[in-house]
DNA sequence: GCGCGTTTGTG
DNA sequence: ACAAACGCG
């Protein structure tokens, strides 16, 4: 009887689950551990409405094994020294894990198998994550891709819908000893501000299929057109449950062409446009990997910091609190602290507005979503922050300052959006509702602010100040 | 060398 | 029309 740990983190599935189906395979008893170590995750240490969503999804898995007669054994780490210590109790002679791409889980992960393979245990690392991983797609020079369209062509070519693999069989899970509650972790806020996002979302493996299949179902057909309208569910919502790989994109794929196979070939939708997202996810993956310093300085590095001015507090905290003044942008930016959430439009706009607009650093942006995201991914933040700050590789050229009003105007064009986010301009008519500043007596009545820039003047300011760092 | 490239705005 | 500049095939 050979005994192995499976060591989840970021994986919490039983379905397509590479390292664990692996354990499975080859061990009569395996025992399912999820170790707290959050200090050891480096700047990928999870953020407060991350940690929510972990709570609840460490929850979902470990109720899923416990209907399968298993167990999760959580612990609190180091990593090392309680595998030791359950190693040394259970026998084990082998642990197997799913491997991560963040600079500090790599070095920390690095040591874990040199250690653990040094006093003779056998160590499996597996790919859950990713369609590629980030060594495996390169140029014809053999470097990593800084251009998002060549390394999608290269990657796409690679990519077909590969059935998952399904969850293994559970007999004889090594018993449990001496585990941790789920509340020793200490994950949840201690102020309950968690009601939205538990409105909103519903963590684990289950809930990932769900909003697959409202997905699958219901806005893909449209997809190209709808994903662009914040007020709608035009885009799949996966991204947390990505994060936390409750679902992966193998899954994802394999499942949406199956779909596909099954209705006329007239009313197949296109899969591409949704496709090439995941692309996205995978490309931020590849940047972090080879480009490791990018978190914290600019992708690009003739890039001048002086762009951005000193961290200004209080123009920070009208933007993170939605009291800018300007409709769309409040509006994601109380959908965000809401839900956990904000639709990826309107996340470029927010973003353009705090970068350019109110020339704060992309970094002081970044750790608002940290914190407020339940899908703080360091890869898609670091590169999605870049982009759009001008910066980062194959980013928006500095002088595309995105006009909030214009994209209102057209993304949201009976502010059916606004109106849910900025209950003070509810009653207003549409027109009013994208530029309250146009009756002063609505501001009045209402409390809605009246904007804290000028758009056009501070679009100017931007584009002088890029022109001067360059020169 | 040469064409092409997620997401735009202003005049 | 124009606002840059460069990675990639």
């Amino acid at each position: 009887m050979t005994t192995a740990l499976m060591l989840f983190r970021r994986d919490l599935r039983l379905a397509d689950n590479p390292a664990l189906s692996s354990a499975c395979a080859s061990h009569a008893r395996v025992l399912p551990v999820y170790i707290h170590a959050p200090d050891e995750e480096g700047e990928s240490a999870p953020g407060a409405a991350s940690r929510w969503w972990l709570h609840h999804s460490l929850d979902a898995l470990a109720k899923n094994l416990r209907e399968r007669g298993a167990g999760l054994h959580l612990a609190h780490g180091p990593t090392l020294d309680t595998l030791r210590g359950l190693i040394s109790r259970t026998g084990a002679e082998a642990v197997y894990w799913n491997r991560q791409y963040e600079p500090a889980s790599i070095a920390r992960d690095t040591r874990l198998k040199a250690a653990l393979q040094a006093q003779g245990v056998a160590v499996h690392t597996h790919n859950a994550a990713l369609w590629s991983e980030p060594w495996t797609v390169a140029t014809q020079q053999g470097d990593p891709y800084r251009v998002f369209t060549p390394y999608w062509r290269t990657l796409r070519a690679q990519v077909t819908a590969q059935a998952p693999l399904p969850e293994p069989a559970f007999s004889d899970w090594a018993e449990q000893v001496d585990a941790l509650p789920l509340a020793a972790f200490d994950l949840l806020p201690s102020q309950p501000w968690d009601g939205g996002l538990a409105a909103t979302w519903r963590p684990g493996e289950a809930g990932a299929h769900e909003l697959l299949d409202l997905f699958a179902d219901d806005a893909l057909a449209d997809y190209a057109r709808l994903r662009d309208l914040p007020a709608r569910h035009g885009t799949s919502r996966l991204s947390p449950h990505l994060h936390f790989g409750e679902i992966s994109p193998v899954q994802i794929h394999y499942e949406l062409e199956r779909r596909n196979a099954r209705v006329d070939a007239r009313r197949r939708a296109d899969l591409e446009p949704y496709l090439r997202e995941l692309g996205w996810r995978e490309f931020a993956h590849h940047l972090l990997f080879h480009f490791p310093h990018t978190p914290r300085q600019n992708f690009n590095p003739r890039f001048d910091d002086r762009l951005w001015e000193p961290p200004d507090e209080p123009v920070l905290e009208r933007w993170r609190r939605g009291r800018t003044g300007i409709p769309l942008v409040d509006a994601g930016m109380r959908e965000l602290w809401h839900t956990g959430w904000m639709h990826n439009r309107v996340r470029m706009i927010v973003a353009s507005l705090l970068t350019k607009n109110l020339r704060q650093h992309w970094r002081r942006g970044a750790e608002w979503f940290w914190d407020t995201l339940v899908d703080a991914d360091l890869a898609n933040n670091t590169m999605g922050w870049q982009w759009v700050a001008g910066c980062g590789a194959d980013a928006a050229p500095y002088f595309r300052v995105f006009n909030p009003v214009t994209q209102a105007q057209r993304f949201d064009p009976e502010g059916e959006y606004l109106a849910r986010w900025l209950p003070e301009l509810a009653g207003a008519p549409p027109a009013l509702r994208h530029e309250p500043w146009k009756d002063p007596a609505l501001l009045r009545r209402s409390g809605y602010p009246a904007p804290m820039v000028d758009l056009g003047q501070s679009r100017k300011h931007a584009l002088d100040a890029y022109q001067r760092a360059r020169g």
